[in-house]
DNA sequence: CGACTTTGACCGGCGC
DNA sequence: GCGCCGGTCAAAGTCG
């Protein structure tokens, strides 16, 4: 019956209270998280305290109606009466048909048939327009929430480029119309994020990464919406005319179902973002989820190594590219460079370094300085170069805006090696095989502030012994920095490794540890076992998708666990701010 | 045989 | 206008 899942969808809300993680799984399993956290994207503006966090995951548009209708079924009580809302005429259907047997059953002469199977056709008549009058109410209803949906999502993107123009008129507008004057930034976090517009960067995440994945099951932050996922009108089918897409492709990693957020694109023409990650490995290219193609190989000025061009191939007209090349400097680092989005599902395995391009991409584009006029800004607000770290989800404390290059774009370094002394890191990261040389000079991430799972702490860089040349101010590792390296450690993993599933579910533990209310001190159950099937993978050949699918078969339940995770993250970014 | 890689040619932007 | 350079195309070659 049609009415079921409704059923299911109230039910959960009476039983919310009792069981937040079930409550999850069958928010998730409804697909009634996205507007759960569209609600909260909204409703956080009006309530900044700790109540957020619960706001999160209990605000849903269905729960507030789910919740009138059963007040009035309490007040009213007579089932005569044509609610608002469907509750009470599935109430009706199911009575009618309740009666069935009863009526049915009950008959011992056959004359009474035929009036009862009258009866029972008046009655399925009567049910099947109660339905109807409900499935148009609830229609309606549906439609209020999307208009409201709609006037919050612009409300809040007007204050974007609010946010975004006075930063841009107020502190450099020569440079917003001059891209060859920026000068090479190094970003380096000094402070505490506050204003606004990184906020409502951070929230926009916030809503993205609640973005179910159609197509992966709602598993992993289908945050893949933020820019990655979900298919994009401006980007889909303009895959020729290569040269002629650069105006309108950029890498906001806010909502796009939205049709606003083409808007962002269309009025921030030329400001295509690209997104370098720098990381050390020994293969021709990162493994990062996706399928590529490579369609040309070029001699680049200023270093010998070959640079690589490849496009994605996951879907036909997907316009993502990447070129791949090695650093002059130190072969041992691959630096990769993204650009566009794509316009077709992801795998979960290639979320994750979608959402940093996107979210990194995003703050390229939708910050309040971004990487042309925001470079010298920057450099003159130190808070506002934290800010923007803030704003990438899993972005590296050391990120280099870019003006050489054609686009702004913007450098995720993965190279760093933690800082030496800070607590607890000789204990989480062990030695390995990976000994790398240092690389950089003076900007060291801070170390992870819990314990590692083993297959993640593989990953990580190799410590370094203690520096006397260190800055002071380098060795205080705020709780944000550490965050920051947690969302760091989490893209070095599964940039360097291949093994994804097994990467991401042990980074997952890892934000999960970081963003619970005690900063664990072991690797919680779900970190163990995650480290114990990466071990097991370590020995064995096996695909992404292999590993994807085994990796316990609860993709409602690690979808949860991955927005319990940014939830978590964002909690604590919100209270540095505040 | 289809998919992918290689590689030289081509195109457009940009600086001089 | 010319040359440089980054980026892309497409034919030829390679591989499974």
């Amino acid at each position: 019956m049609e009415t079921k899942p409704e059923r299911h969808r109230q039910d959960d809300h009476v039983h919310e209270e009792a069981d937040p993680q079930e409550r999850g799984d069958a928010a998730m399993e409804h697909g009634a998280l996205t507007l759960q956290r569209g609600a909260t994207l909204f409703g956080r503006r009006q309530d900044e305290d700790g109540a957020r966090r619960r706001e999160i995951r209990e605000v849903d548009f269905f729960s507030r109606d789910s919740g009138a209708w059963r007040q009035e079924e309490d007040d009213g009580g007579g089932r005569g009466m044509i609610p608002g809302c469907g509750g009470r005429d599935r109430d009706d259907v199911n009575i009618g048909l309740d009666l069935l047997p009863a009526a049915t059953g009950g008959t011992t002469r056959a004359g009474d048939e035929g009036a009862a199977a009258t009866k029972d056709h008046k009655t399925e008549a009567a049910a099947v327009a109660a339905e109807l009058r409900r499935v148009v109410d609830e229609n309606r209803r549906l439609r209020g929430m999307l208009e409201e949906l709609t006037r919050s999502y612009g409300t809040l993107y007007q204050q974007l480029l609010q946010v975004t123009q006075h930063h841009t008129h107020h502190q450099h507008p020569d440079l917003m119309s001059n891209r060859s004057s920026l000068p090479h930034t190094h970003l380096t976090p000094v402070g505490a994020p506050t204003n606004t517009g990184t906020r409502q960067l951070l929230e926009s995440r916030a809503s993205s990464m609640a973005q179910p994945n159609a197509e992966a099951g709602a598993e992993d932050e289908a945050s893949e919406d933020a820019g990655e996922a979900s298919p994009s009108p401006s980007n889909a089918g303009n895959n020729d005319g290569d040269r002629k897409r650069k105006m309108f492709q950029d890498g906001t990693a806010l909502p796009r179902e939205n049709g606003e957020q083409q808007a962002s694109s269309a009025e921030l023409p030329g400001r295509k973002a690209r997104v370098s990650v720098r990381a050390r490995s020994e293969a021709p290219m990162i493994s990062d989820g996706c399928q590529w193609r490579k369609y040309g190989q070029k001699m680049a000025k200023g270093n010998p190594c070959p640079r690589a061009y490849y496009r994605c191939t996951m879907a036909v007209a997907c316009p993502v590219r990447k070129q791949v090349q090695r650093c002059a400097e130190d072969k041992t680092i691959l630096v990769t460079t993204y650009e566009g989005h794509h316009n077709h599902p992801l795998p979960p395995a290639a979320t994750t370094m979608a959402n940093t391009t996107s979210a990194a991409a995003a703050m390229l584009l939708s910050g309040p300085a971004t990487s042309r006029d925001g470079a010298a800004a920057l450099l003159g607000h130190p808070a506002a170069l934290f800010h923007h770290h803030s704003s990438i989800p899993y972005a590296s404390t050391m990120a280099t805006l870019s003006a050489s290059a054609p686009f702004p774009t913007i450098t995720l370094d993965l190279t760093q090696a933690p800082p030496p002394g800070a607590a607890g890191s000789g204990n989480l990261l062990p030695h390995h095989g990976l000994q790398r040389p240092p690389v950089g000079v003076g900007i060291h991430p801070p170390t992870m502030p819990f314990p590692v799972p083993p297959p993640l702490a593989m990953f990580l860089p190799p410590q370094r012994p203690p520096t006397a040349t260190m800055p002071a101010g380098l060795h205080q590792v705020t709780r944000q920095q550490q965050q920051q390296s947690v969302m760091e450690t989490v893209t070095a993993a599964i940039t360097a490794d291949p093994n994804f599933t097994t990467a991401l579910a042990a980074a997952i533990s890892s934000v999960i540890a970081a963003g619970g209310p005690h900063q664990a001190q072991q690797p919680n159950p779900r970190g163990s076992n995650v480290g114990a099937n990466g071990e097991a993978n370590g020995g064995v050949a096996s695909t992404a998708t292999d590993r994807s699918s085994s990796d316990g078969g609860s993709r409602s339940t690690s979808g949860v666990r991955v927005a319990s995770a940014c939830d978590a993250v964002l909690h604590h970014v919100d209270n540095v701010s505040n």
